[in-house]
DNA sequence: TAGACGATAGCCT
DNA sequence: GGCTATCGTCTAA
């Protein structure tokens, strides 16, 4: 088990996502009792032309324009799943990394590799280890197979642009914890 | 209704 | 380090 105190999930995320998504480095992420530690987050605004929400609300977004401290779960190049936390309205996370810590046999049977490093390492490989998919769309945050904790203070963060995107690049909205192993990509 | 493209991962060189 | 598979979603006609 992590030892970590719990998190006001209303309040913590009725804020902008750019400085929760700077918060959520070091917090314990569960689903259904596997996860870890978060070593890698992107904030998405409501007006960032990188962001789903940007043209407004559609079938696939509507998550994000929900209460905050909600998941929204998106298939990205149609082949994998993205996990995100809702904050302001219009405004999420992307989760893209984890240090795995808990259910390390589950998930390697999930991932098919036995490398920590290669398990949570990646947005894509992160939802195949924690077995999220489009069934947790728009599911609450504060509520299983959800469980969410506050970490020690974040050590060491490092912030970057964002990953993969081709519209405000610039901006620098990627958030890790310095020097971990398990971030899918040097800061 | 068709066409274009994307918040990637994994394999190959 | 570079290339490609692969398909849901959006946009335009």
């Amino acid at each position: 088990m992590i030892m970590t105190a719990p998190i006001d999930h209303s309040s913590f995320f009725s804020r902008a996502a750019t400085e929760v998504a700077r918060e959520l480095i070091g917090c314990a992420l569960l689903v259904d009792g596997v996860g870890g530690r978060i070593v890698e987050t992107e904030a998405y605004a409501g007006d960032d032309p990188a962001s789903h929400s940007f043209r407004g609300p559609t079938a696939r977004n509507a998550a994000m324009f929900g209460a905050p401290a909600h998941a929204y779960v998106y298939r990205s190049y149609g082949i994998h799943w993205c996990l995100n936390f809702v904050c302001l309205p219009g405004s999420a996370v992307l989760i893209r990394a984890l240090e795995p810590l808990a259910g390390l046999e589950v998930m390697a049977e999930r991932r098919g590799t036995g490398n920590p490093r290669a398990l949570c390492s990646g947005p894509g490989r992160l939802t195949q280890a924690l077995a999220v998919d489009v069934s947790l769309d728009g599911a609450a945050l504060s509520r299983p197979p959800f469980h969410l904790e506050a970490g020690s203070r974040p050590a060491d963060i490092a912030v970057g642009p964002r990953i993969g995107i081709t519209k405000a690049a610039d901006v620098p909205w990627r958030f890790g914890l310095a020097g971990s192993p398990f971030l899918s990509r040097r800061m």
